[in-house]
DNA sequence: TCTGAAGGCGCC
DNA sequence: AAAGGGCGCCTTCAGA
Protein backbone atom coordinates (compact mmCIF):
# COMPACT_ATOMS: atom_id res chain seq x y z
CA UNK A 1 0.00 0.00 0.00
CA UNK A 2 1.18 3.64 -0.80
CA UNK A 3 0.06 6.69 0.39
CA UNK A 4 0.83 9.61 -1.16
CA UNK A 5 1.69 13.11 0.45
CA UNK A 6 0.74 16.32 -1.52
CA UNK A 7 0.15 20.21 -0.51
CA UNK A 8 -1.70 22.92 -1.32
CA UNK A 9 -0.20 25.59 0.82
CA UNK A 10 -0.89 24.60 4.22
CA UNK A 11 -3.07 22.04 3.59
CA UNK A 12 -1.46 18.18 3.10
CA UNK A 13 -3.53 15.73 1.38
CA UNK A 14 -3.00 12.30 1.86
CA UNK A 15 -4.04 9.40 -1.02
CA UNK A 16 -4.27 5.94 -0.76
CA UNK A 17 -3.01 3.79 -3.91
CA UNK A 18 -2.92 0.45 -4.14
CA UNK A 19 0.31 -1.33 -5.78
CA UNK A 20 -1.89 -1.72 -8.98
CA UNK A 21 -2.24 2.07 -8.78
CA UNK A 22 -5.89 2.40 -7.88
CA UNK A 23 -7.25 5.62 -5.53
CA UNK A 24 -9.09 3.99 -2.48
CA UNK A 25 -9.89 7.35 -0.69
CA UNK A 26 -8.30 10.88 -0.32
CA UNK A 27 -8.51 13.02 2.40
CA UNK A 28 -7.41 16.34 3.86
CA UNK A 29 -5.09 15.62 7.16
CA UNK A 30 -4.75 17.78 10.18
CA UNK A 31 -1.42 17.79 11.77
CA UNK A 32 1.05 15.72 9.26
CA UNK A 33 3.30 14.10 12.22
CA UNK A 34 0.45 13.04 14.09
CA UNK A 35 -0.93 11.30 10.47
CA UNK A 36 2.08 9.60 9.57
CA UNK A 37 2.49 7.86 13.06
CA UNK A 38 -1.29 6.51 13.57
CA UNK A 39 -0.38 5.16 10.10
CA UNK A 40 3.02 3.89 9.55
CA UNK A 41 2.49 0.50 11.71
CA UNK A 42 0.64 -0.38 8.34
CA UNK A 43 4.05 0.47 7.12
CA UNK A 44 3.00 1.85 4.03
CA UNK A 45 5.21 3.24 1.22
CA UNK A 46 5.28 7.06 1.65
CA UNK A 47 5.23 8.60 -1.54
CA UNK A 48 5.89 12.43 -1.73
CA UNK A 49 7.81 14.93 -4.08
CA UNK A 50 10.94 15.43 -2.29
CA UNK A 51 12.14 13.57 1.20
CA UNK A 52 14.38 17.13 2.17
CA UNK A 53 10.94 19.25 2.20
CA UNK A 54 8.81 16.29 4.13
CA UNK A 55 10.71 14.09 6.05
CA UNK A 56 12.85 16.87 8.49
CA UNK A 57 9.57 18.00 9.87
CA UNK A 58 8.32 14.63 10.90
CA UNK A 59 11.61 13.55 12.66
CA UNK A 60 11.19 16.93 14.37
CA UNK A 61 8.24 15.78 15.36
CA UNK A 62 9.72 12.32 16.91
CA UNK A 63 7.88 10.41 14.16
CA UNK A 64 10.49 8.21 11.68
CA UNK A 65 9.36 5.97 8.66
CA UNK A 66 10.50 2.96 7.50
CA UNK A 67 10.10 2.93 3.43
CA UNK A 68 8.99 6.12 0.96
CA UNK A 69 9.05 6.81 -2.36
CA UNK A 70 11.32 9.63 -3.46
CA UNK A 71 9.41 11.26 -6.62
CA UNK A 72 12.20 13.48 -7.43
CA UNK A 73 14.48 11.13 -7.60
CA UNK A 74 12.96 8.54 -8.82
CA UNK A 75 12.08 10.90 -12.02
CA UNK A 76 15.83 11.36 -12.39
CA UNK A 77 16.42 7.53 -12.59
CA UNK A 78 13.75 6.46 -14.60
CA UNK A 79 14.19 9.38 -17.17
CA UNK A 80 17.67 8.43 -18.03
CA UNK A 81 17.76 4.58 -17.22
CA UNK A 82 18.04 2.49 -20.09
CA UNK A 83 15.76 -0.06 -18.73
CA UNK A 84 12.68 2.37 -19.07
CA UNK A 85 13.57 4.10 -22.35
CA UNK A 86 10.43 3.78 -24.27
CA UNK A 87 8.17 4.75 -21.11
CA UNK A 88 6.36 7.46 -21.74
CA UNK A 89 8.01 9.83 -18.50
CA UNK A 90 11.18 8.81 -20.32
CA UNK A 91 10.05 10.33 -23.96
CA UNK A 92 7.84 13.33 -23.17
CA UNK A 93 9.69 16.68 -23.04
CA UNK A 94 11.64 18.35 -19.98
CA UNK A 95 9.38 19.68 -17.63
CA UNK A 96 8.79 20.83 -13.99
CA UNK A 97 10.02 17.41 -12.41
CA UNK A 98 12.87 17.54 -14.41
CA UNK A 99 13.96 20.77 -12.91
CA UNK A 100 13.26 19.75 -9.95
CA UNK A 101 15.87 17.09 -10.18
CA UNK A 102 17.90 19.15 -11.38
CA UNK A 103 17.92 21.86 -7.98
CA UNK A 104 17.04 24.62 -10.21
CA UNK A 105 13.00 25.30 -9.80
CA UNK A 106 10.65 24.25 -7.00
CA UNK A 107 7.76 21.62 -8.40
CA UNK A 108 5.23 22.84 -10.58
CA UNK A 109 5.58 26.76 -10.03
CA UNK A 110 8.96 27.43 -11.92
CA UNK A 111 10.33 29.16 -8.78
CA UNK A 112 13.14 29.24 -7.11
CA UNK A 113 13.77 26.27 -4.04
CA UNK A 114 14.05 28.29 -1.18
CA UNK A 115 18.17 28.63 -0.62
CA UNK A 116 19.42 25.40 1.78
CA UNK A 117 20.25 27.69 5.33
CA UNK A 118 24.20 27.41 5.65
CA UNK A 119 22.95 26.66 9.63
CA UNK A 120 20.98 23.74 11.04
CA UNK A 121 18.50 25.06 13.00
CA UNK A 122 15.39 24.09 14.50
CA UNK A 123 13.57 26.96 14.85
CA UNK A 124 14.59 28.58 11.19
CA UNK A 125 10.73 29.07 9.77
CA UNK A 126 10.38 26.31 6.62
CA UNK A 127 9.76 28.09 2.83
CA UNK A 128 7.55 25.22 1.37
CA UNK A 129 6.49 24.95 -2.41
CA UNK A 130 3.29 24.15 -2.96
CA UNK A 131 2.96 20.79 -4.59
CA UNK A 132 -0.63 19.88 -6.21
CA UNK A 133 -2.22 17.28 -5.42
CA UNK A 134 -3.31 16.32 -8.82
CA UNK A 135 0.00 16.60 -10.39
CA UNK A 136 1.72 14.69 -7.56
CA UNK A 137 -0.80 11.39 -7.98
CA UNK A 138 0.00 11.81 -11.87
CA UNK A 139 3.42 11.76 -11.52
CA UNK A 140 3.40 8.60 -9.30
CA UNK A 141 1.13 7.20 -11.93
CA UNK A 142 3.72 7.49 -15.11
CA UNK A 143 6.22 6.06 -12.78
CA UNK A 144 4.73 3.40 -11.67
CA UNK A 145 3.89 2.39 -15.45
CA UNK A 146 7.24 3.83 -16.71
CA UNK A 147 8.64 1.22 -13.37
CA UNK A 148 6.46 -1.55 -14.54
CA UNK A 149 6.78 -1.41 -18.54
CA UNK A 150 10.43 -1.47 -18.05
CA UNK A 151 12.77 -4.12 -19.32
CA UNK A 152 14.16 -5.22 -16.03
CA UNK A 153 11.40 -3.87 -13.12
CA UNK A 154 12.79 -5.88 -10.52
CA UNK A 155 16.34 -4.45 -10.61
CA UNK A 156 15.34 -0.70 -11.23
CA UNK A 157 12.41 -1.38 -8.36
CA UNK A 158 15.21 -2.17 -6.41
CA UNK A 159 17.53 0.84 -7.05
CA UNK A 160 14.67 3.29 -6.72
CA UNK A 161 13.86 1.52 -3.39
CA UNK A 162 17.71 1.84 -2.47
CA UNK A 163 17.94 5.72 -3.55
CA UNK A 164 14.39 6.35 -1.79
CA UNK A 165 15.75 4.83 1.67
CA UNK A 166 19.02 6.72 1.28
CA UNK A 167 17.50 9.94 1.44
CA UNK A 168 15.86 9.00 4.78
CA UNK A 169 19.21 7.69 5.83
CA UNK A 170 20.31 11.34 4.62
CA UNK A 171 18.09 13.20 6.06
CA UNK A 172 18.37 11.11 9.54
CA UNK A 173 21.55 11.75 9.60
CA UNK A 174 21.67 15.20 9.53
CA UNK A 175 18.84 15.11 12.23
CA UNK A 176 21.09 12.75 14.51
CA UNK A 177 24.58 14.69 13.53
CA UNK A 178 27.95 13.63 13.57
CA UNK A 179 29.44 13.42 16.99
CA UNK A 180 32.22 16.64 17.09
CA UNK A 181 34.27 17.72 20.17
CA UNK A 182 35.21 21.84 19.25
CA UNK A 183 37.24 21.51 22.18
CA UNK A 184 39.55 18.49 20.65
CA UNK A 185 38.96 20.38 17.20
CA UNK A 186 40.46 23.55 18.68
CA UNK A 187 43.52 21.65 20.31
CA UNK A 188 44.78 20.07 16.95
CA UNK A 189 44.26 23.55 15.84
CA UNK A 190 46.03 25.29 18.08
CA UNK A 191 48.98 22.48 17.99
CA UNK A 192 49.38 22.87 14.39
CA UNK A 193 48.71 26.31 13.69
CA UNK A 194 49.33 28.12 17.12
CA UNK A 195 46.57 30.10 18.78
CA UNK A 196 43.33 31.61 17.20
CA UNK A 197 44.38 35.00 15.98
CA UNK A 198 42.51 37.35 17.77
CA UNK A 199 42.23 39.90 14.60
CA UNK A 200 40.43 38.47 11.85
CA UNK A 201 42.11 37.59 8.98
CA UNK A 202 45.71 37.54 10.95
CA UNK A 203 47.98 34.21 10.45
CA UNK A 204 48.13 32.06 13.41
CA UNK A 205 51.53 32.35 14.82
CA UNK A 206 53.02 29.25 12.95
CA UNK A 207 51.61 29.85 9.54
CA UNK A 208 52.85 33.31 10.19
CA UNK A 209 56.46 32.08 11.25
CA UNK A 210 56.90 30.10 7.49
CA UNK A 211 55.31 33.03 5.83
CA UNK A 212 58.31 34.91 6.73
CA UNK A 213 60.72 32.29 6.55
CA UNK A 214 59.42 31.45 2.75
CA UNK A 215 59.70 35.49 2.10
CA UNK A 216 63.45 35.30 3.08
CA UNK A 217 64.70 32.32 1.98
CA UNK A 218 63.26 33.47 -1.56
CA UNK A 219 64.06 37.22 -1.08
CA UNK A 220 60.75 37.92 -2.02
CA UNK A 221 59.85 40.01 1.35
CA UNK A 222 56.22 41.14 -0.19
CA UNK A 223 54.96 37.75 -1.28
CA UNK A 224 52.04 36.28 -0.29
CA UNK A 225 52.37 32.58 -0.21
CA UNK A 226 48.59 31.96 -0.68
CA UNK A 227 48.58 33.67 -4.19
CA UNK A 228 49.69 31.01 -6.75
CA UNK A 229 50.58 33.80 -9.20
CA UNK A 230 52.40 35.70 -7.06
CA UNK A 231 54.92 32.52 -5.77
CA UNK A 232 55.44 31.21 -8.95
CA UNK A 233 57.09 34.40 -9.97
CA UNK A 234 59.06 34.42 -6.62
CA UNK A 235 59.74 31.24 -7.15
CA UNK A 236 61.44 31.19 -10.96
CA UNK A 237 62.96 34.54 -9.89
CA UNK A 238 64.89 32.41 -6.92
CA UNK A 239 65.77 30.35 -9.75
CA UNK A 240 63.95 27.54 -9.26
CA UNK A 241 62.22 25.81 -12.36
CA UNK A 242 58.74 25.09 -11.67
CA UNK A 243 55.87 25.42 -13.93
CA UNK A 244 53.33 25.54 -11.44
CA UNK A 245 53.00 25.78 -7.12
CA UNK A 246 51.39 22.17 -7.08
CA UNK A 247 52.44 20.56 -3.64
CA UNK A 248 53.56 17.01 -5.60
CA UNK A 249 55.63 19.02 -8.71
CA UNK A 250 57.22 21.42 -5.76
CA UNK A 251 58.41 17.82 -3.95
CA UNK A 252 60.57 16.89 -7.39
CA UNK A 253 62.38 20.57 -6.40
CA UNK A 254 65.79 20.62 -4.28
CA UNK A 255 65.67 24.23 -2.51
CA UNK A 256 65.54 25.70 1.17
CA UNK A 257 62.66 27.40 0.54
CA UNK A 258 60.70 23.92 -0.67
CA UNK A 259 60.53 22.54 2.70
CA UNK A 260 58.66 25.43 4.96
CA UNK A 261 56.54 26.30 1.91
CA UNK A 262 55.01 22.68 1.67
CA UNK A 263 54.38 22.77 4.99
CA UNK A 264 52.70 26.10 5.16
CA UNK A 265 50.60 24.81 2.22
CA UNK A 266 49.83 22.11 4.10
CA UNK A 267 48.41 24.33 7.34
CA UNK A 268 46.95 27.08 5.01
CA UNK A 269 44.71 24.23 3.48
CA UNK A 270 43.79 23.13 7.40
CA UNK A 271 42.96 26.82 8.14
CA UNK A 272 40.97 27.50 4.92
CA UNK A 273 39.04 24.73 5.35
CA UNK A 274 38.45 23.15 8.22
CA UNK A 275 40.00 25.84 10.73
CA UNK A 276 37.86 27.87 13.48
CA UNK A 277 35.72 29.60 10.74
CA UNK A 278 34.57 25.83 9.87
CA UNK A 279 34.07 25.23 13.46
CA UNK A 280 31.72 28.00 14.03
CA UNK A 281 29.43 28.01 11.38
CA UNK A 282 29.16 23.60 11.04
CA UNK A 283 29.49 22.46 14.65
CA UNK A 284 26.75 23.38 17.29
CA UNK A 285 25.54 21.29 20.08
CA UNK A 286 28.15 18.72 19.80
CA UNK A 287 27.33 17.77 16.48
CA UNK A 288 28.31 18.07 12.47
CA UNK A 289 25.21 18.32 10.24
CA UNK A 290 26.44 17.95 6.82
CA UNK A 291 23.69 19.41 4.45
CA UNK A 292 24.13 15.42 2.43
CA UNK A 293 22.64 15.57 -1.34
CA UNK A 294 21.76 12.14 -2.07
CA UNK A 295 21.84 11.10 -6.19
CA UNK A 296 23.81 14.30 -6.53
CA UNK A 297 26.39 12.90 -8.71
CA UNK A 298 25.65 11.22 -11.95
CA UNK A 299 27.14 7.85 -10.47
CA UNK A 300 24.70 7.78 -8.35
CA UNK A 301 27.01 8.75 -5.49
CA UNK A 302 26.01 11.37 -2.54
CA UNK A 303 27.26 14.44 -2.88
CA UNK A 304 26.91 17.57 0.46
CA UNK A 305 26.11 20.76 -0.43
CA UNK A 306 28.31 23.32 2.31
CA UNK A 307 30.47 21.96 5.24
CA UNK A 308 32.32 20.31 2.78
CA UNK A 309 31.47 16.56 4.79
CA UNK A 310 32.66 13.92 1.85
CA UNK A 311 36.32 15.81 2.15
CA UNK A 312 36.84 15.84 5.67
CA UNK A 313 41.17 15.55 6.22
CA UNK A 314 42.00 12.73 7.94
CA UNK A 315 44.17 15.55 10.16
CA UNK A 316 40.72 16.89 12.40
CA UNK A 317 39.34 13.21 12.33
CA UNK A 318 40.23 13.33 16.25
CA UNK A 319 37.52 15.84 16.92
CA UNK A 320 34.90 13.11 16.21
CA UNK A 321 34.31 11.93 19.60
CA UNK A 322 31.31 9.83 20.94
CA UNK A 323 29.52 10.34 23.82
CA UNK A 324 30.31 9.51 26.97
CA UNK A 325 28.94 6.17 27.46
CA UNK A 326 29.22 5.60 23.74
CA UNK A 327 31.77 4.47 21.20
CA UNK A 328 32.05 5.54 17.35
CA UNK A 329 31.71 1.52 15.39
CA UNK A 330 33.62 2.62 12.03
CA UNK A 331 33.47 0.34 9.34
CA UNK A 332 34.74 0.46 5.68
CA UNK A 333 34.51 -2.15 2.73
CA UNK A 334 37.46 -3.25 2.03
CA UNK A 335 38.67 -2.62 -1.72
CA UNK A 336 34.93 -2.05 -3.07
CA UNK A 337 35.24 -0.56 -6.59
CA UNK A 338 37.34 -4.25 -7.30
CA UNK A 339 35.31 -6.20 -5.83
CA UNK A 340 32.37 -4.32 -7.75
CA UNK A 341 33.92 -5.25 -10.71
CA UNK A 342 34.60 -8.44 -10.49
CA UNK A 343 31.04 -9.46 -9.30
CA UNK A 344 29.03 -7.45 -12.18
CA UNK A 345 31.24 -8.79 -14.82
CA UNK A 346 30.92 -12.36 -12.68
CA UNK A 347 34.93 -12.82 -13.51
CA UNK A 348 34.70 -15.97 -11.46
CA UNK A 349 38.72 -15.90 -11.47
CA UNK A 350 38.64 -12.17 -9.92
CA UNK A 351 35.93 -13.18 -7.48
CA UNK A 352 38.20 -16.06 -6.39
CA UNK A 353 41.05 -13.69 -6.06
CA UNK A 354 38.70 -12.10 -3.34
CA UNK A 355 37.91 -14.31 -1.64
CA UNK A 356 40.62 -14.75 0.79
CA UNK A 357 40.58 -11.40 2.12
CA UNK A 358 42.64 -9.34 0.40
CA UNK A 359 41.69 -8.84 -3.30
CA UNK A 360 45.40 -7.39 -3.95
CA UNK A 361 47.43 -10.46 -3.01
CA UNK A 362 45.03 -12.65 -4.49
CA UNK A 363 45.92 -11.32 -7.51
CA UNK A 364 49.64 -11.87 -6.84
CA UNK A 365 49.01 -15.11 -5.71
CA UNK A 366 47.23 -16.25 -9.21
CA UNK A 367 50.11 -15.02 -10.61
CA UNK A 368 48.83 -12.21 -13.03
CA UNK A 369 51.47 -9.54 -11.34
CA UNK A 370 54.38 -9.77 -8.97
CA UNK A 371 53.58 -7.28 -6.69
CA UNK A 372 50.86 -6.62 -4.39
CA UNK A 373 51.69 -2.64 -5.51
CA UNK A 374 52.00 -3.84 -8.93
CA UNK A 375 47.84 -5.39 -8.65
CA UNK A 376 46.91 -2.30 -6.95
CA UNK A 377 48.08 0.08 -9.61
CA UNK A 378 47.09 -2.29 -12.74
CA UNK A 379 43.32 -2.37 -11.02
CA UNK A 380 43.17 1.84 -10.40
CA UNK A 381 44.51 1.74 -13.90
CA UNK A 382 41.35 -0.46 -15.47
CA UNK A 383 38.87 0.61 -13.32
CA UNK A 384 40.04 5.06 -14.60
CA UNK A 385 41.24 3.98 -18.06
CA UNK A 386 44.97 4.76 -17.35
CA UNK A 387 47.29 4.34 -20.81
CA UNK A 388 50.21 5.70 -19.44
CA UNK A 389 53.18 5.07 -16.92
CA UNK A 390 53.31 1.86 -14.87
CA UNK A 391 49.32 1.57 -14.55
CA UNK A 392 48.95 1.33 -18.48
CA UNK A 393 51.45 -0.99 -18.68
CA UNK A 394 50.43 -3.32 -16.18
CA UNK A 395 46.95 -3.59 -17.78
CA UNK A 396 47.71 -6.03 -20.74
CA UNK A 397 48.81 -8.88 -18.04
CA UNK A 398 45.51 -7.99 -16.34
CA UNK A 399 43.48 -8.60 -18.94
CA UNK A 400 45.40 -12.09 -20.13
CA UNK A 401 44.73 -13.34 -16.26
CA UNK A 402 40.70 -11.85 -15.90
CA UNK A 403 39.19 -11.65 -19.42
CA UNK A 404 35.58 -11.00 -18.27
CA UNK A 405 36.12 -8.25 -16.09
CA UNK A 406 38.51 -5.98 -18.11
CA UNK A 407 36.36 -6.66 -21.09
CA UNK A 408 33.13 -5.44 -19.37
CA UNK A 409 35.17 -2.04 -18.34
CA UNK A 410 36.69 -2.05 -22.41
CA UNK A 411 33.14 -2.17 -23.64
CA UNK A 412 32.13 0.74 -21.40
CA UNK A 413 34.51 2.56 -22.41
CA UNK A 414 34.52 2.42 -26.22
CA UNK A 415 30.51 2.04 -25.88
CA UNK A 416 31.11 6.22 -24.25
CA UNK A 417 33.72 6.46 -27.41
CA UNK A 418 30.50 6.36 -29.77
CA UNK A 419 28.19 8.37 -27.80
CA UNK A 420 26.52 5.33 -26.23
CA UNK A 421 24.70 5.35 -23.06
CA UNK A 422 26.31 2.50 -20.50
CA UNK A 423 24.35 1.24 -17.09
CA UNK A 424 25.31 0.22 -13.49
CA UNK A 425 24.16 -3.25 -12.19
CA UNK A 426 21.08 -2.12 -11.24
CA UNK A 427 19.95 0.19 -13.93
CA UNK A 428 21.06 3.80 -13.48
CA UNK A 429 22.21 4.89 -16.87
CA UNK A 430 25.00 7.53 -17.69
CA UNK A 431 23.96 10.73 -19.38
CA UNK A 432 24.53 11.00 -23.20
CA UNK A 433 27.39 12.58 -23.77
CA UNK A 434 27.83 15.62 -26.03
CA UNK A 435 28.87 15.47 -29.88
CA UNK A 436 31.26 12.55 -29.35
CA UNK A 437 33.44 11.42 -31.97
CA UNK A 438 31.37 13.13 -34.80
CA UNK A 439 33.84 15.25 -36.85
CA UNK A 440 33.84 15.56 -40.52
CA UNK A 441 36.13 16.69 -42.88
CA UNK A 442 36.01 20.18 -42.46
CA UNK A 443 37.99 20.07 -39.56
CA UNK A 444 41.76 20.73 -39.14
CA UNK A 445 43.73 18.08 -37.55
CA UNK A 446 44.44 19.81 -34.63
CA UNK A 447 40.30 20.02 -34.26
CA UNK A 448 40.01 16.53 -35.27
CA UNK A 449 42.42 15.66 -32.36
CA UNK A 450 40.13 17.51 -30.13
CA UNK A 451 37.44 15.72 -30.87
CA UNK A 452 39.59 12.20 -30.28
CA UNK A 453 40.51 13.45 -27.34
CA UNK A 454 37.22 14.33 -26.15
CA UNK A 455 35.96 10.72 -27.18
CA UNK A 456 38.50 9.15 -25.44
CA UNK A 457 37.53 11.85 -22.37
CA UNK A 458 34.16 10.56 -22.35
CA UNK A 459 34.97 6.61 -22.54
CA UNK A 460 37.65 7.42 -19.46
CA UNK A 461 34.41 8.41 -17.92
CA UNK A 462 31.66 5.96 -18.71
CA UNK A 463 34.27 3.23 -18.13
CA UNK A 464 34.50 4.50 -14.35
CA UNK A 465 30.71 5.03 -14.18
CA UNK A 466 29.69 1.17 -14.28
CA UNK A 467 31.89 0.65 -11.21
CA UNK A 468 31.52 3.58 -9.30
CA UNK A 469 27.96 3.61 -9.97
CA UNK A 470 27.32 -0.46 -9.14
CA UNK A 471 29.39 0.51 -5.85
CA UNK A 472 27.29 3.61 -5.06
CA UNK A 473 24.47 1.48 -5.31
CA UNK A 474 26.26 -1.22 -3.16
CA UNK A 475 26.76 1.12 -0.47
CA UNK A 476 23.30 2.42 -0.72
CA UNK A 477 22.17 -1.32 -0.28
CA UNK A 478 24.29 -1.86 2.47
CA UNK A 479 23.39 1.31 4.21
CA UNK A 480 19.26 0.06 4.15
CA UNK A 481 19.96 -3.39 5.24
CA UNK A 482 22.00 -1.51 8.59
CA UNK A 483 19.30 0.67 9.22
CA UNK A 484 16.84 -2.42 9.54
CA UNK A 485 18.57 -4.26 11.83
CA UNK A 486 19.49 -1.08 13.65
CA UNK A 487 15.79 -0.58 14.05
CA UNK A 488 15.69 -4.54 15.30
CA UNK A 489 18.11 -3.56 17.76
CA UNK A 490 16.45 -0.54 18.77
CA UNK A 491 12.96 -1.97 20.14
CA UNK A 492 10.97 0.31 19.80
CA UNK A 493 13.02 3.43 21.15
CA UNK A 494 13.86 7.06 19.21
CA UNK A 495 16.60 5.86 17.09
CA UNK A 496 19.23 8.51 18.38
CA UNK A 497 18.92 6.70 22.05
CA UNK A 498 20.35 3.68 20.65
CA UNK A 499 22.75 3.13 17.67
CA UNK A 500 22.22 4.97 14.80
CA UNK A 501 24.08 6.11 11.36
CA UNK A 502 26.09 9.23 11.96
CA UNK A 503 28.24 9.62 8.94
CA UNK A 504 28.79 7.68 5.01
CA UNK A 505 31.96 8.23 3.18
CA UNK A 506 30.98 6.51 -0.06
CA UNK A 507 32.08 2.86 1.09
CA UNK A 508 32.31 3.56 4.72
CA UNK A 509 30.08 4.46 7.70
CA UNK A 510 30.36 5.50 10.97
CA UNK A 511 27.55 4.20 13.54
CA UNK A 512 27.08 6.10 17.00
CA UNK A 513 26.13 3.33 19.54
CA UNK A 514 25.79 2.93 23.38
CA UNK A 515 29.00 0.64 24.73
CA UNK A 516 27.40 -2.19 26.00
CA UNK A 517 26.12 -2.54 21.75
CA UNK A 518 28.96 -1.74 19.81
CA UNK A 519 30.48 -5.36 19.41
CA UNK A 520 26.61 -6.78 18.52
CA UNK A 521 26.40 -3.50 15.95
CA UNK A 522 29.70 -4.18 14.45
CA UNK A 523 28.44 -8.03 13.89
CA UNK A 524 25.86 -6.36 12.24
CA UNK A 525 26.94 -4.15 9.86
CA UNK A 526 29.53 -7.11 8.26
CA UNK A 527 26.06 -9.20 8.07
CA UNK A 528 24.66 -6.57 6.31
CA UNK A 529 27.33 -6.59 4.09
CA UNK A 530 27.16 -9.95 2.55
CA UNK A 531 23.53 -8.97 2.32
CA UNK A 532 24.16 -5.95 -0.04
CA UNK A 533 26.00 -8.64 -2.04
CA UNK A 534 23.22 -10.48 -2.21
CA UNK A 535 20.91 -7.90 -3.30
CA UNK A 536 23.28 -6.85 -6.78
CA UNK A 537 24.40 -9.97 -7.29
CA UNK A 538 21.93 -12.52 -6.29
CA UNK A 539 23.52 -16.05 -5.78
CA UNK A 540 26.88 -15.26 -6.75
CA UNK A 541 29.61 -16.11 -3.55
CA UNK A 542 30.75 -12.76 -3.69
CA UNK A 543 32.46 -11.81 -0.51
CA UNK A 544 32.21 -7.85 0.81
CA UNK A 545 34.72 -7.87 3.91
CA UNK A 546 34.85 -4.88 5.76
CA UNK A 547 37.67 -3.35 7.88
CA UNK A 548 35.89 -2.75 11.69
CA UNK A 549 36.64 -0.94 14.36
CA UNK A 550 34.82 0.19 17.64
CA UNK A 551 36.64 3.51 18.87
CA UNK A 552 36.37 6.59 20.82
CA UNK A 553 38.19 8.77 18.54
CA UNK A 554 37.48 8.91 14.34
CA UNK A 555 40.74 8.91 13.51
CA UNK A 556 41.53 5.57 15.60
CA UNK A 557 40.03 3.50 12.75
CA UNK A 558 42.05 1.94 10.59
C1' DT B 1 31.42 45.65 -5.42
C1' DC B 2 29.99 41.52 -7.22
C1' DT B 3 30.74 37.23 -10.14
C1' DG B 4 32.88 33.49 -12.30
C1' DA B 5 37.08 31.11 -13.73
C1' DA B 6 41.40 29.21 -12.46
C1' DG B 7 44.68 27.13 -9.43
C1' DG B 8 44.97 24.16 -5.91
C1' DC B 9 43.84 20.36 -2.68
C1' DG B 10 40.83 17.64 0.59
C1' DC B 11 38.00 13.06 0.23
C1' DC B 12 36.50 8.34 -2.11
C1' DA C 1 54.05 10.15 -6.08
C1' DA C 2 51.00 10.85 -9.95
C1' DA C 3 48.52 8.88 -13.51
C1' DG C 4 43.22 7.55 -14.79
C1' DG C 5 37.26 8.51 -12.66
C1' DG C 6 33.89 11.29 -9.37
C1' DC C 7 33.17 15.47 -6.27
C1' DG C 8 33.13 20.56 -2.94
C1' DC C 9 35.25 24.54 -1.42
C1' DC C 10 38.98 27.64 -0.42
C1' DT C 11 41.74 31.99 -2.15
C1' DT C 12 43.12 34.82 -5.78
C1' DC C 13 42.29 37.59 -9.68
C1' DA C 14 40.42 39.51 -13.90
C1' DG C 15 36.48 41.54 -15.84
C1' DA C 16 31.89 43.58 -15.64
Amino acid sequence: MFIVLSRVGAQVMATRVTSEGVHVSEHAVNGLPRFVAEHEPEHPRWVWHDTAEWYPELLRSRVRIQRCFDLRLCHTILRNSALSQSSELAQSEAGAWDALGSGLLSPLEGRPTPAHSTLFDFEQPHVRPAVDPLEVLAEFERQRVALAQSADSSRLARLLAAESVGALIAAEMRFAGLPWSVTAHDVILTEMLGSRPTVEGDRPSKLQYLAEQIRSLLDAPQLNPDSPNDLLRALNVAGIQTSSTRAWELKQLKHPAIEPLLEFKKLSRLLAANGWNWLDAWVHDGRFRPDYVPGGVVTGRWATSGGGALQLPHLIRGAVIPDSGWKLVVADASQLEPRILAAMSADRGMVEAGASGDLYEGIVASGAVETRAQAKLAMLGAMYGATTGESGRLMPKLARAYPRAIRMVEDAARAGERGEVVSTQLGRSSPRGADIGTYDESLTPAQRSAARERGRSWGRFTRNFIVQGTAAEWALCWMASIRIRLDAFADGTWFTDSAHLVFFLHDEVVIHAPVESADAVAALVAEAAQEAGRLLFGALPVTFPLTLAVVDRYDAAK
